[in-house]
DNA sequence: ATTAGAAACTA
RNA sequence: CCGUAGUUUCUAAU
């Protein structure tokens, strides 16, 4: 049994489904909503399955939509179709299976059963023990540089199935719709479909391990990480290696600016600020809470 | 113990 | 109108 034959089970597929349905999503470039797909896909669905198993399966570009950040800039996403959707988290749910017993303890992000806090627990364990030298590491627009060829041969280590890799890798290629024209997408993982997070996770995971090797305290969380270290000397010479191996081996862009060596009190991570308290290091949230 | 709905936060 | 993942809180149900 290949992996592709438990993505198009039907007890999967249908896991996918509700999943889909219940986030309530916008449509995707087709304009089918989510109320209609339930009818679609009774229709079709033997098709759809059998369309996948033999590789002719297209998925349908994404929709491009900019939605603004806190900082003032724009986001892109890539709004899959709400089939999409659904296979994407076909595929998903399987490969979070296989991964989530190999990823690293330190990796936060995107993952069941674990938050921000945790990983904002183990940046505390961290400076109480001694390693107090931090260096925040800032990949430049991480989610769309991704390297397709990079991003399957890591997954050919833990997937050996063809037809698998060969629809994520129809999936990383789908394109996307920008006011009318189809624009390629030769590189990067399209956010705003069920995979992208996960695809994300196995990419960096090589960077946990690289991490994990060299006997570094770090803490991952999506695409922000920091390590910990007990020098400035040593801070800025493993901030030098690492950034280099991140632009060699993973073929991404370390930001030069914003990637750098500080010190806990001028650094925020996922929305907390660290603070010393008589020697004991605490952490307080960085958005003040109205009080109600 | 699980499922379902609402809100907030992180990326 | 703007997607996805995780977490937290609340409510309801089995």
């Amino acid at each position: 049994m290949e992996l592709i034959d438990v993505i198009i089970s039907k007890e999967n597929l249908n896991r996918a489904y509700k999943k889909v349905v219940a986030n309530k999503g916008a449509g995707g470039v087709d304009g089918m909503i989510v109320e209609e797909l339930g009818a679609y896909i009774k229709e079709n669905k033997d098709e759809i399955v059998r369309s996948i198993r033999n590789r002719t399966y297209m998925p349908k570009p994404v929709r491009r939509v900019y939605i603004p950040k806190d900082n003032g800039k724009m986001r892109p996403l890539g709004i899959p179709t709400v089939l999409d959707r659904v296979i994407q988290q076909a595929i998903a749910q399987p490969i979070i299976d296989i991964y989530e017993e190999l990823f690293s303890e330190f990796s936060y992000g995107f993952r069941p059963g674990r938050s921000c806090h945790d990983a904002i627990k183990q940046a505390l364990e961290y400076l109480n023990e001694g390693y107090e030298w931090v260096i925040d590491i800032d990949i430049e627009q991480f989610f769309d540089k991704v390297n397709h060829d990079k991003l399957i041969q890591t997954l050919r280590e833990q997937v050996n199935d063809s037809t698998t890799l060969n629809l994520i890798r129809k999936y990383l290629k789908a394109g996307a719709m920008e006011k009318g024209l189809e624009k390629a997408t030769t590189s990067g993982v399209p956010q705003g479909g069920p995979l992208s997070v996960v695809l994300s996770n196995v990419y960096l995971y090589k960077l946990d391990k690289e991490l994990e090797q060299r006997g570094l305290r770090f803490t991952r969380y999506a695409d922000d990480t920091m390590v910990f270290t007990k020098s400035e000397m040593a801070a800025n010479r493993v901030m030098k290696s690492i950034t280099d191996w991140i632009e060699r081996k993973l073929f991404l862009k370390v930001n030069a600016t914003k990637t750098k060596v500080v010190r806990p009190t001028r650094s925020k991570y996922l929305g907390f600020t660290f603070l010393n308290h008589g020697g004991e290091w605490k952490v307080k949230p960085t958005t003040e809470k109205k009080k109600s």
